[in-house]
DNA sequence: GGAAAATACTACATGACCGTAGTAAACTGA
DNA sequence: TCAGTTTACTACGGTCATGTAGTATTTTCC
């Protein structure tokens, strides 16, 4: 697919029809995300990154809100897709720690291979409109985390009283994994992603091991 | 000071004068933030919610990032004080899990003192034009708490090559402070905080504890 | 009580973004 | 080649927030 340059001298843009022109619009709409905040997501700006009118946009999304809905949908599904992935590449070892590691060094190089995407998801939703969407996406990541948790916290360290402590553990476990990202995504960090996944890897099973 | 209700009828609002007037100002800006986002925080919301027409707010501050930069910087002066307090008080003791749960303790009472500062300085910023400004004074919280944690991480475990791990395990409490204080304002929380704070001490205490 | 100063209000001009017509260009198939 | 269809562009009106003048009111101080 040889990228469809956008036509930034006078011509006029290809005629690709909303279908196909859908995805780019996204990917246009996720670079301005994260290069200058959602709120900064216009149709204005992404029409013009595009090197296309307006109306062009709004036949590919009826209005801003499903035109975000959609971005979020998409990123989300990826990442969750990819760390359900990343976590099930974790599994099946008998070793805490080792499971840890592998599992957070699989996390980042999901995020290594794309980083605007949990920029995205990451960053508190600052629109009221869908910031509900935001936490919903959240809370599916989440979840996926719970479930990979909870038998690994019966099974290795006989966790007492689950159902209550599970939330706590989880959203430590997700805090941990932001602290990650945030850490391998950060231009003065100079570890290694198998460095860093070490390190955390090692320090949350420490953290887990006495719940 | 009997809070100078606002005007909300016909009449005129007091005659109080920008500087009396700052305070209040910068009230109304953090419920809207909190209520509603930052984005939501223009000058004709201010100016509605003080019940007082949009020229006062602007004889108080010369435009909307000046009101915001006031705003952040009011809040994060209170959060650092009120947070470098609670580690202070939690300091002193030679037992190392003590000292954690001690500190996370001191930490979720102050926040549940003044739980709206925290909400808008541990959101990322969607305004471009003061996302330096939150990063600033998140950078600054982390300072305080690398300050806090070295001379631990040192005397008590003596924990090697410092230099280098330091910025990736104050990332990791950062987040894991994160997690509690998130836990904490959750409307379905049910944990007490002295409870929050005996697990977060504890388990942070252990993960740091091999590091 | 009355003039002067401080303060707040109404009204206006500007600019950004939104969403929707109506028009011009490009592709398609006979 | 030439209609018919699909697609993109130009242009408009509406809304909301900004920032600034000019005017009206309240307070202060003599």
């Amino acid at each position: 697919m040889p990228a469809p340059k956008v036509a930034s001298s006078g011509a006029r843009a290809a005629h690709l029809g909303p279908e196909r022109r859908r995805p780019h619009v996204l990917d246009a709409a996720l670079e301005i995300a994260v290069e200058q905040g959602l709120p900064a997501v216009t149709l204005s700006a992404v029409a013009g990154r595009l090197g296309v009118s307006r109306p062009v946009v709004y036949s590919c999304f009826a209005d801003r809100i499903e035109l975000l809905e959609a971005l979020l949908a998409r990123e989300s599904e990826h990442m969750l897709a990819a760390a359900l992935e990343a976590l099930h590449s974790a599994q099946g070892d008998d070793d805490p720690e080792a499971t840890f590691i592998a599992g957070y060094r699989a996390l980042l190089r999901v995020v290594a291979d794309r980083p605007q995407a949990w920029q995205l998801v990451f960053v508190a939703s600052p629109e009221p409109a869908i910031a509900d969407r935001f936490l919903r996406a959240r809370k599916l990541v989440a979840q996926s985390a719970a479930q990979w948790l909870a038998p690994a916290l019966a099974r290795w360290w006989q966790v007492q009283d689950l159902p209550r402590k599970l939330p706590v553990i989880t959203e430590l476990f997700m805090s941990s994994c932001e602290a990650s990202v945030r850490r391998l995504l950060d231009p003065k960090n100079d570890w290694s992603i198998d460095e860093l996944g070490a390190f955390f890897g090692a320090a949350m099973c420490r953290a887990f091991s006495g719940a």
